[in-house]
DNA sequence: GGCACCTGCTAACTTTTCTTTGCATGTGCA
DNA sequence: TGCACATGCAAAGAAAAGTTAGCAGGTGCC
């Protein structure tokens, strides 16, 4: 893990993944049962590229975990399962988040492809 | 009100709201104490087109409210002080929010300029 | 082979959001 | 009058986000 408080910049990365709707149907399908990507979309009718682009920020913001099955009958599959978290927004709240916030102009780190480096700095 | 209980759509409001820095530090700064636009901005070091921007989006969300006030030497100065608010995130949460979220395609209704309705529908 | 499933990617387009620039108004005071 | 400070607004450009369409790959089964 990267740091158990969570910074100022991973509330703002949660925050904008989740002010979609499209992304919070997702959140909430998930949150009933996992399910794999094709039918999500299916059952949230929206076209599967675009379902995959949201499952990827939410994946991002490690909001949803993945895991690559193999169906009985030998068909590669991509679960999704909703990972629990809890946010609380009151503006004490916010006023501790902003003292981690990178400062404007800079570059808030990308938490994109980080399995878990461990660096001995 | 509204309504006592936030919708979907409230919610898509306040998280998109927040998840900007700089509207972050907004209300941070003003969880603190109130302040009027000029000041803020100095403080906030934007400059005060761009704040009164997101002032005008925290405060069509519900977060923030303004106050038109003539200081003792006559100036007008509008004051922003933070509404209290909290909002509470979890898988679950959303939900219950999605139950209320306007369907894809059409428009989730304007509150920008809503004073007080009183619908006797 | 052809069809029905599954995944993954990207180029291109549309829409939304963010930010700057510039000008308008008003006050008090030297 | 000219300067300092306050507000407000809109046009226009830049950047980011959202969406679609089309292609690739793979498996199993009739």
């Amino acid at each position: 893990m990267n740091s158990p408080v969570p910074t100022g910049d991973d509330l703002v990365r949660v925050l904008a993944t989740l002010s979609n709707p499209h992304r919070l149907r997702v959140v909430a399908a998930l949150a009933g049962r996992r399910n794999y990507v094709s039918r999500l979309a299916r059952e949230l009718d929206i076209s599967r590229a675009l379902l995959q682009v949201h499952l990827k920020k939410l994946e991002a913001a490690g909001l949803v975990t993945s895991r690559l099955e193999l169906s009985e009958d030998g068909k590669a599959m991509k679960f999704y399962e909703v990972n629990a978290f809890a946010v609380r927004l009151t503006p004490q709240d916010i006023v501790t988040a902003v003292q981690t916030l990178t400062p404007a102009g800079q570059a808030p780190a990308d938490h994109t492809n980080e399995t878990d480096e461990k660096g001995a700095t």
